[in-house]
RNA sequence: GUCUCCGUAGCUCAGCAGGAUAGAGCACCAGAUUCCUAAUCUGGGGGCCGUGGGUUCGAAUCCCGCCGGGGACACCA
């Protein structure tokens, strides 16, 4: 046990093997919800588990009996220095010295992969951001993009196989409202009038914004005014795919500056021109689970020009679904759903039984149909983090619109503003499906008000230690680390990697930001008990046995800032000067 | 009307798949700076965890109702 990363997990089976001997054959879902976790209080030792009290009624014992078991049988392991039994049938476990110490060289010679979770040889898909390729990202798009991308990374860290995808809205209606609106700024930028054309689009120009100017001008370039009068079926299909893919460039231009970069970019298109719908279907025909029929009309209020109408439908109720859900419009054309289905019927063949969607709460009617399909393509499951809307705020007013894009805050200038470290940061320390406001003023502030400096300072001091000490050495006798701040601080650092996989299994980062605040609050504390007492400082001239043993705890906190700076894609920075 | 997320300190939020005396930051009050970066630290006040039931050894956490807020609700994507 001595050698495990993670000690938590390694003293769960010591639990265990104790629970069995004490009360044998014990059913698994009863082992299953046997815990050890960090302790809240000081008092109650480095450790806990409730083994006793999960156990206590399917083993016909009293728990308070159980634990006294239980702690005989523990105070005997290495590495334990007490035990005792607490409250209603808590065990509490005080770690050796030793034994946390040992902790130091397993984190100094691991490096930045301390935490990284066994390889669970297991593939797993992560879609997030999705715009449409209809203009730039804004700040709604933007939570969907640092959470999506902190997930990924975050599962990659527990030792899942991360694909990190994209899917481009190419093949509806909403890129031909694009194209109509690129050819309204061609016309200008020929110097022609738009008004006529304008009347002729049913929805009129809904795409305004003047970040389509240029693409309008690069066209006129380029095909001069050989589509000026011509009817929409000239140059529709041209324009549409020259705006997309300018939209695309745009938009990864957006997700570059926040440090966000997809394996995969996914065309809706493609997947349609390939017949990937036909094929995606085909599954759900094969189980009976599509079928000609009537709706009921919703609810409550019921849509004005609603009407009975035959459809193709799915039987999504068989899995949980509130209604089937139609893949056929009454024309016969395939609905954005059936596209959908066959989107995801397209990971799961390319190797990926577990998929991840990160969306918008606008999406939030959408996912039980969604999971419904899933389950019934490939049985695996389908996750849905849905990300509440932010809301910027500025000195207590909420801000909006950009000059570029017209309706919204754009990413763009919230990057510009406040940078991609913090933009990352404070959205990472809100849970994805809660609202948030975004306050500019706290992430300028250079203050602990604001974590990314909180945090980031930390590392600085860290790194400031470490340039003017000699090399850190993991063969060092860290047994001079004595003082509480000193073991605070160590016994933070090696929850870690439960902290990893706990947060990985919960698809929640924000708790990785959580923790490296309260790292770096203890960090803090243990740097301000040195200006108190000279004697707790990390470089003592005269003592090089314990500047060595104190220099390794430095690297080992610099080692788990810079790796859960990481996983959020924050950069660990070197000095703030 | 249905579905879904949310409601915790004056404000912004955590609370780790039910657990011990509910925690941070901001704001407020009182302290620490000849020092490895005070962009920091130490201490203090401040809570019917929206509300009413239920489940149990134990509920902020799970279930049901109600109140309040966000979002989505036939062929749009």
């Amino acid at each position: 046990m001595m050698q495990d990363e993670n000690l938590f997990a390694a003293m769960r089976g010591d639990v265990l093997n104790a629970l069995d001997a004490l009360a044998p054959g014990l059913p698994p879902d009863v082992l299953a919800r046997v815990e050890v976790t960090p302790t809240k209080d000081a008092a109650h030792g480095d450790m806990a588990t409730n083994a006793a009290m999960i156990a206590a009624k399917p083993a016909g014992k009293n728990p308070r009996e159980l634990a006294a078991g239980l702690v005989e049988v523990l105070s005997a392991r290495a590495g334990i220095a007490k035990a005792e039994a607490a409250g209603p049938g808590f065990v509490n476990l005080t770690l050796s010295p030793a034994l946390l110490l040992a902790q130091l060289p397993v984190i100094l010679n691991a490096q930045e992969a301390y935490g990284q979770g066994a390889s669970r040889a297991r593939k797993i898909n992560v879609e997030y951001v999705s715009a449409n390729p209809t203009g730039p990202l804004h700040v709604g798009h933007c939570r969907g993009a640092v959470v999506g991308d902190a997930l990924s990374n975050l599962l990659t860290k527990a030792g899942y196989e991360v694909t990190k995808e994209y899917y481009i809205n190419d093949a509806g209606a909403q890129v031909l409202a694009l194209a109509r609106s690129v050819y309204v700024r061609y016309l200008e930028a020929l110097k022609l009038s738009p008004e006529a054309y304008i009347e002729t689009v049913p929805g009129g120009m809904q795409y305004g914004g003047a970040y389509l100017i240029p693409i309008g001008e690069a066209l006129a370039e380029k095909y001069g005014d050989e589509y000026a009068e011509t009817p929409e079926a000239n140059w529709l299909d041209i324009f549409r795919d020259f705006a997309v893919s300018r939209m695309m460039v745009m938009i990864r231009e957006d997700l570059a500056a926040l440090g966000v970069r997809h394996d995969v970019f996914s065309s809706e298109r493609v997947l349609v021109e390939n017949g990937g719908v036909e094929r995606g279907l085909q599954v759900l025909r094969g189980k009976g689970l599509i079928y000609r029929g009537i709706l009921e009309p919703p609810k409550g209020k019921t849509p004005e020009d609603w009407e009975p109408r035959e459809q193709e439908l799915f039987r999504s109720t068989e899995y949980g679904d509130d209604v089937d859900r139609p893949i056929a419009k009454s024309d016969g054309s395939f609905t954005y759903f059936a596209n959908d289905i066959a989107y995801h019927a397209d990971k799961v063949a390319r190797g990926c039984p577990d998929l991840i969607d990160v969306l918008g709460a606008d999406h939030g009617g959408y996912v039980k149909r969604m999971q419904a399909a899933v389950k019934a393509l490939s049985g695996g499951r389908l996750d849905v983090v849905l990300c509440q809307i932010v809301k910027v705020m500025k000195d207590g007013e909420p801000v909006k619109m950009s000059k570029r894009a017209g309706t919204f805050v754009e990413l763009r200038d919230l990057i510009d503003e406040v940078g991609p470290d913090a933009v990352r940061f404070l959205i990472l320390m809100r849970k994805a499906d809660a609202q948030m406001d975004f306050d500019l003023n706290a992430a300028l502030a250079q203050t602990r008000e604001n974590p990314v400096f909180y945090v980031q300072y930390a590392h600085a001091r860290c790194r400031s230690v470490l340039r003017a000490a000699p090399a850190s050495s993991a063969e060092a006798d860290f047994s001079t680390l004595t003082a509480p701040e000193e073991m605070a601080l160590l016994r933070r650092l090696i929850t870690w990697p439960r902290l990893v996989e706990q947060a990985a299994e919960s698809r929640e980062p924000h708790r990785v930001a959580f923790f490296l605040y309260e790292l770096a609050s203890d960090f803090h504390a243990l740097w301000n008990a040195g200006r108190e007492n000279t004697a707790l400082r990390f470089l003592q001239d005269d003592k090089p046995a314990e500047t060595a043993a104190r220099i390794g705890l430095v690297a080992a906190t610099a080692i788990v800032l810079r790796s859960g700076l990481a996983v959020l894609g924050v950069n660990p920075v070197e000095e703030m000067r």
